[in-house]
DNA sequence: GCCAACGTTGGC
DNA sequence: GCCAACGTTGGC
């Protein structure tokens, strides 16, 4: 299974907004590399939940509920949706500051590619950002 | 609020 | 097909 990150602005939609909605039709993406990472994703397949502009963090964890279909916002029939449930909020954020600050880290599109709004993300990164939700001072 | 990165558009 | 102009995203 594959393990991604998706990027929303909380003033537009945020993780609280996501958990009271129960699930959440990521549609809207009008870039073809995201898209194509959107095409790719598995039912099941697990999303990091990531704030963009304000806040900045890294805030829950998001699992594939409905693999790519067209998007519903527009007639366009180049761009697709995919639906998310949430799967559970990290104990503490794990903010973009931190992940630069990991060696370890910076190869993620998050920080060589600050623009794209869905991206891959390697199991071992995947984990990594988990622990250091968990790990006060890394 | 500014600016860098980068994608898209349109003139040639 | 190239490239300048422009728009958008997102970090600072």
């Amino acid at each position: 299974m594959n393990h991604w990150l998706i990027k929303s602005e909380p003033f537009a939609y945020s993780w609280d907004d996501f958990v009271k909605a129960g699930r959440s039709v990521w549609d809207g993406v009008r870039n073809y590399q995201a898209r194509n990472n959107l095409k790719a994703m598995a039912e099941g397949d697990w999303a990091l939940f990531y704030h963009s502009n304000e806040g900045m963090e890294v805030v829950g964890i998001a699992q594939v509920a409905k693999e790519a279909f067209p998007d519903p916002s527009t007639d366009d029939p180049r761009w697709v949706a995919v639906e998310f449930v949430p799967v559970q909020r990290l104990e503490r954020p794990v903010t973009l500051h931190q992940i630069k600050a990991d060696n370890r880290l910076q190869q993620i599109a998050l920080i060589r590619q600050s623009r794209l709004s869905v991206m891959p993300i390697r199991p071992e990164e995947f984990d990594l950002i988990l622990s250091l939700s968990q790990n006060e001072d890394a």
